[in-house]
DNA sequence: CGGTTAATTGAACGCATTCAACACGAGTGG
DNA sequence: CCACTCGTGTTGAATGCGTTCAATTAACCG
């Protein structure tokens, strides 16, 4: 796989088959509890990750104590791939999951250098889309559009029924820029507006499919 | 190049040396006017680019015309090695400027395909990198600290002396997710408490660096 | 049940924006 | 050389959005 030579552009790409495939097969299954550390920041960045069951987030933490959430993780997905020798960013379960694991070195000997090269490059393209999606999003919306956008991608594209809410109100504040106070206000309107509905803090029913979807841009 | 079996961890990672030297050869020079376009949003990823003099902003639209710039390309810079078939970004010319550009597939026969996907790979590294960066700033950071961060990185590590700016008001607004008078009013309180000096609207004298060093953080 | 954490709601504040006016500099033509 | 214009940058005043602080309610779990 090389960039630009790819004969039907995505907008998205897609998660690397062959690399998933690797850390599938060869990885070492572990197990988190809720809000467990799965690597801290700055630590070395040796091993490849991938969700298997539950979600995880990154996050980091200022000097000050404020926080930023990098990216959710769902089953499936890979993480960990970081741009650098060290993680910038920490990653941790939001809810109980299993993980699987391999170091970077064993793939290499699995599926050869290249093969790696290319999986991780896949992969990096598809973190700084998303990297860069969300720079736009906390540098040029206001807080309901940012709450609207999120529960449009978590719902998918296939914006019908409900969604579950996996992380907590302040893991969305903190991921979308804004204090819990006003994620709850936002989604306490969108709720009065009738584009969504709750059956209870962390389950959400999407009322207005189409309204949603005008936030997701 | 691998990730993460560098022996030498760093904080950030340098240009691909290689693909930059492939590109300052065999690349075709081209000559830009102020805010001429690169290219467009949208367009087909096909070409590497690679800045000799002047300065490039990478820049995306809205649907309702809010503007994010993506991130400023300097002399030596890389750019255009995107994450997917086609730009997310725009990309123009902030002051007029020279810049090199080959197609991915003559790099390709030029350097192979292997190391140009490992090009790649370390240029996108740095991008994302840089894009996560971007997103802390954003999400967690005030006016001030804002602008402030700006300048620190602007004048680079060896904060002394001066800085010239070469993008305008309006760039550095929508780079860091402000209105352009509140740039302006932060830029004049950081002259008032003698952090900086403007010389002219363009140049800015640093009074104490220490003060901007704190804000890069 | 009580006890604890998470989430919602209210009221007051403050920071950034908005709207508006003004200042400055570069370029042009009289 | 001055007057004029246009683009760019600065400053002021008022508004409003999101935050902050505080209190209440809801959910979770022993």
């Amino acid at each position: 796989m090389t960039i630009g030579a790819s004969p039907e552009p995505r907008s998205v790409e897609p998660a690397p088959a062959a690399l998933a495939e690797v850390i599938s097969r060869f990885g070492v299954m572990m197990t988190f509890g809720r809000n467990a550390e799965i690597y801290a920041q700055e630590a070395p960045a040796e091993h490849l990750f991938r969700v298997v069951s539950g979600v995880v987030r990154t996050a980091s933490c200022d000097l000050d104590g404020r926080r930023h959430i990098g990216e959710f993780y769902y089953p499936g997905d890979l993480f960990g791939l970081e741009a650098a020798a060290r993680h910038q960013y920490s990653a941790e379960a939001i809810t109980a999951c299993q993980v699987q694991m391999v170091r970077q070195s064993a793939v290499r000997t699995l599926i050869g250098v290249e093969e790696l090269d290319l999986a991780i490059l896949g992969g990096l393209r598809r973190e700084l889309q998303k990297a860069r999606e969300h720079m736009r999003l906390l540098g040029l919306r206001n807080a309901r559009e940012k709450v609207g956008a999120f529960l449009a991608a978590l719902a998918g594209p296939g914006v019908a029924g409900g969604a579950d809410l996996p992380m907590g109100r302040q893991d969305m504040a903190d991921y979308l820029g804004l204090t819990i106070e006003t994620v709850s206000r936002m989604l306490s309107q969108l709720q009065s507006e009738d584009v969504i509905e709750f059956a209870s803090s962390r389950r959400v029913l999407i009322r207005r499919p189409e309204m949603l979807e005008a936030f997701a841009a």
